[in-house]
DNA sequence: CTTGACCTTCCCATTATGGGAAGCCCCATA
DNA sequence: TATGGGGCTTCCCATAATGGGAAGGTCAAG
């Protein structure tokens, strides 16, 4: 079966595809002698739990964990859950951050008139808001603080 | 001032001050006679603004018209309020969506006995679970997808 | 005058994804 | 059989915002 197959069947688009092979995430594709690379049903299953994967939030770096997990037939069942468990954690930490800043926002808007005069209190905010204090911070996130985890729509 | 010390007042790396300057959303700095940038008060009080406005999960295309209205004094505050308004739905929006994610996940997480056998519904939902249901979608997001913003911590 | 802290520019890396070009391959239809 | 269109290949580029680091100039204090 062709890329363009395995694409369509697994949900995994072939510029994808031909990146998780490339950074390592999945084995090197079977080639036909001109080249193209050629997928078996095993290997759909494998990309449709990759995307799967992606849907709940794994970053791609804890995916390769989870592909060991799931070949290794002498897992234990808690290592799954651990891994689950953290992504969890850290997708409700990112939703509180944002809520966090959709609250402030919310009230601000609610507190601005919206009409034709200048005067706003989302600007005046803006402008005079302590910068010390609040959650900003330059700290170095950790190896998962990206948010971009398959949230496309 | 010099950037050092314009970054230290105003909490923005000089990093991300060249970084603004370069990509137009402020202006040329003034140099001194040895090519250093050199900064005064006004400064400092924009990039407060831009650096509060990246807080409240504004991106930098959309700081651009936020600037614009700060300095015009026959701004509406109508047009302010609707570019956060703007900013709260997406910003619900992705809140939705990752909370969506959390639910899913500790849905399994809870299913999953956590032990030292290999069985695991986690696992089992990331295999078998259909793909041309649920919420992905390979669409282009729009312009402010990305989550990325000022999310560090 | 030296030294160390600061500044400059330039290049690179990050995450996951898509766009597009140049060129080869394969099959169906004329 | 020839040809055309669509699929495949690789390679480079762009995204958003940020930091790291190197090579080299500058400034101020000692």
């Amino acid at each position: 079966m062709n890329i363009g197959d395995a694409s369509a069947l697994s949900g995994v688009s072939a510029k994808m595809i031909r990146y998780y092979e490339q950074i390592g995430l999945i084995p090197q594709a079977a080639r036909t002698a001109s080249g193209y690379r050629n997928y078996a049903d095993a290997d759909i299953h494998m990309l449709r739990f990759i995307a799967r994967s992606r849907d709940l939030g794994f970053p791609i770096s804890e995916i390769t964990g989870l592909l060991d997990l799931w070949r290794n037939t002498d897992r234990r069942s808690a290592d799954v859950k651990a891994l689950a468990q953290a992504r969890v954690q850290d997708l409700r930490h990112k939703i509180t951050h944002l809520a966090d800043m959709a609250d402030t926002l919310e009230t601000l808007v609610r507190s601005c008139a919206g009409n034709e005069r200048p005067d706003c209190p989302i600007l005046h905010n803006l402008e005079t808001e302590a910068f010390p204090a609040s959650g900003r911070c330059s700290h170095h996130a950790g190896p998962h603080a990206n948010l971009n985890e398959r949230i496309t729509s």
